[in-house]
DNA sequence: GCGTGTGAACTGGTTCACAGCG
DNA sequence: CGCTGTGAACCAGTTCACACGC
């Protein structure tokens, strides 16, 4: 069955990969999806339905093969693809994203940043090409840059990811505190919303006890949400 | 009806009380589900359920009363109790959260910041006190930390989180690429794995089209995946 | 009418049970 | 026998339909 992972299973099975990785350079040569669904937070079940998402592995009576099942996640989701990246807003945490160099690990390539303060471009220190801010769109074109990460202020968010799109970006990772709308084509869009998740985590503290005594199963999200005494 | 709130209408109702405050700063008085649903990626019918999980609202036939609404959230949520916290890992995303003054705004104030290396406790310039990571727990309980933000290599992570448990704190925000256990207490944890959501990304690019031609309802991830031409 | 509140239906993702291979 | 693969049951969370207040 190769079609329509949903996107949580996605989010496991890319963990999967990584995982792999792990074990293979401590030299393991088989894991069983109950160790995986340890590892992860998921039960075994879930793991094995994930992996058979992407079609049928090595049909075995023992655990998976760590290297074939790697490369079998990586086909399935063409994470071995590399691709071009860029970083818009360079305050502290774009900065910070910015010389991130295990995102290389990830296939991802950061090869510009922009921001809209020309002082803070001619000061900042850097490998990377930084630009100002009105350039996106033409230096995305010219670069080949597929992915945009925002780390800008909410106010400028929304201007930043049209320019973005018109730059022809395929994915957009905004940090931004405020959702954003890609106004046209098909531009694949996830938050990560920092000051959401101190609230959601005061919220549950907050609601504690009376909140839900009962048991987390592998919970949709990435942002795993769970009570400890597992 | 008072009582288990899904998580997922946790985050949104959070961003529902962020967007209030925008709203009161704007000096308008009301605001419909629909244009709160709009705003956040939702529909109508979720916002509304989400709001009424908290319990009744001041019945009526006209839009939500703003300022009613946002006490009515930080009320039902705990979001106005402002508490401490402090971050783990001073490397540049740790130094990056450990300045960024507008936690403040969700009532969350860092009062420490730990690192293992005495050489970068040394170097660092910041106005929040720093300790070495061996000091955690007790510095944790002395000063009433609630919540840890865990920003250490993967290989660190289950150590420093141990540590928090055992300083008492409450909550745990985990930026660390793996999958932390609190081995004992009640301790609520969350996670936000930066390279895993670049990879997510690469996938959904890759499974582009043949992914999912349909539509996309209110995405129960705080990070919503959403493809374009909504 | 517009707009909220909520029980009931629906959906799709997780869990389960069991068939099948080594 | 252990472990994977998968159709079927289950269930949380979303969506809907409709009652009610302004």
């Amino acid at each position: 069955m190769v079609a329509k992972v949903p996107v949580p299973a996605i989010s496991r099975l890319c963990k999967v990969h990584r995982l792999c990785e792990e074990r293979e350079q401590q030299g393991a040569e088989r894991i069983a999806s109950s160790k995986i669904g340890e590892r992860l937070g998921a039960t075994a079940f879930t793991v094995r339905k994930d992996i058979s998402f992407l079609g049928e592995l090595g049909r075995s009576g023992t655990a998976y093969d760590v290297q074939r099942l790697k490369s079998h996640v990586a086909r399935g989701l063409g994470l071995d693809r590399p691709y071009r990246a860029c970083v818009v807003g360079l305050g502290r945490l774009g900065t910070a994203l910015l010389e991130y160099e295990r995102f290389a690990e990830a296939q991802c390539h950061i090869v510009a940043g922009f921001d809209s303060s020309i002082n803070r471009l001619e000061t900042i220190r850097t490998s990377v090409k930084v630009h100002p801010a009105y350039e996106i769109a033409e230096v995305a074109k010219r670069e080949g840059i597929e992915l945009g990460i925002i780390a800008v202020p909410a106010s400028a968010a929304q201007s930043v990811t049209d320019a973005l799109v018109q730059g022809g970006v395929r994915a957009i990772l905004n940090f931004a505190p405020t959702l954003v709308r890609p106004a046209a084509g098909d531009v694949i869009l996830r938050n990560v919303d920092l000051m959401n998740e101190l609230r959601i985590l005061s919220a549950l503290v907050y609601l504690g006890g009376r909140h839900d005594g009962g048991r987390r199963r592998g919970d949709p999200q990435d942002h795993t949400a769970r009570k400890g005494r597992e």
